[in-house]
DNA sequence: CGAATCATTGAGGAATTTCAAGTGGTGTGG
DNA sequence: CCACACCACTTGAAATTCCTCAATGATTCG
């Protein structure tokens, strides 16, 4: 568990073309977004790291991002993907949980934390959007509870593979911006464990593997009922 | 898995005295309190089911709860305890995700979640400790993830053991309430893992275990290695 | 083509679970 | 006050799942 590939992250990203725009009914998903400037990031560059001031909000635009924990022995646990449309970093508190980085070359929108704080103090709307986006954040983690602390192998293989179906939304077909070890750090298996599982959902129909990044669903209900 | 010991969790649990006072400065765990009403909760009576529709908050006076998520066949993960002082079951959403029951006989103070949301909508002091407390839950199951996904029995009994100590003021001696299935159960384990991590941590001399329920930390330094 | 990265597969081992039995404390009723 | 039943907990042995180690394929990119 100690050797990683992965590419040593370095600060990276240079701002592009920051905006000062301010809507009437700002929303985050919305108007917000001309608060912040569009930053490209390169795979496997670092957004933010654990423990930084959080200064920014971010909204990923075209890429992917996780973010994840580290034990002090190199065990890594992945608390999220971010796809495009997700808004990640949000701290309710001063300071990042976890470390943000790029899984593949991407644009991510960013705002000053600041700025859409301040917002939220005149804006009862923004403000209860604010929440919520916590409240979605953890009711994510929460499903993950239960993925982790008692579903087997292919349950969480299964569940995974659903997760990120709904989240794209292209029908059956899942191209996974991720590698292995990234999937296996966010479901605490290993990669041998994923790879292992993934044939044997290929061998009994549940799912195609086209190619080792691009899963079809061939047999959802199949996948459901591992799902628990 | 499937067979739980469990008493049946019924419904009950009688209002005592409604108090509709309100205080100026409303803090979540000061005068927002007025607004409630104080219950009895018997051992393993359900304070209110996953997916119901979240109308109170609650907080305890005396005893402690857990939520929990159930698998279909009857797999737990417990989310979290509560102890005297804690507040639980604030749901930025209409429905509650986890079950929460009473684990010894307990006083909880029941509050309307519209009287506090409506409170909030003018008090921006409010809005935002609602939001902090959903950031809590948030940060605390986060942290539960690591454990779940990257850690072995001994690893996450010592967390487990250490966050007890930090929750309850005693020093170093904790009284647990809640029984080995429950610490299985939160910590992804079974009791029979449970029990054999406990006492192979007072064979190492890190913990004494006085009675069963009772654990006094010997040596909160080796414990603290544990916990990566 | 060769190097590098990522993924798959196999064999053996380790940690945890499962199954089973036994211990200890507590409360009830004779 | 003892006997019995009931729980919660502990302990042991066997089984299982997942991990570790190691080798082999596949794909990409200079």
């Amino acid at each position: 568990m100690l050797m990683r590939t992965q590419a040593t992250s370095t600060k990276q990203g240079n701002f592009r073309h920051p905006v000062a725009g301010i809507g009437k009914a700002a929303t985050l998903s919305g108007s917000i977004e001309m608060m912040g400037a569009s930053m490209p990031f390169a795979r496997n560059v670092e957004v933010y790291g654990e423990d930084e001031p959080a200064e920014y909000v971010y909204k990923v635009i075209s890429g992917a991002v996780r973010t994840y924990k580290l034990l002090g022995d190199g065990r890594r646990q992945i608390g999220n993907f971010y796809l495009p449309g997700d808004i990640f970093g949000l701290e309710a508190g001063e300071h990042h949980r976890f470390t943000a980085e790029a899984i593949t070359d991407s644009t991510i929108l960013v705002i000053k934390r600041s700025a859409v704080v301040s917002l939220a103090r005149s804006d009862r709307e923004l403000s209860h959007q604010l929440w919520q986006l916590t409240a979605q954040e953890l009711e994510h983690v929460q499903t993950l509870l239960l993925l982790l602390g008692r579903k087997n192998a292919q349950e969480r293989v299964a569940a995974f593979l659903l997760e990120m179906a709904d989240r794209v939304p292209a029908g059956n077909a899942v191209e996974l911006p991720m590698c292995r070890q990234d999937i296996a750090d966010y479901l605490g298996l290993t990669i041998e464990t994923v790879s292992r599982t993934l044939t044997q959902l290929e061998d009994a129909a549940a799912i195609a593997l086209p190619t080792s990044r691009r899963v079809v669903l061939r047999d959802r209900a199949a996948l459901n009922r591992l799902n628990g």
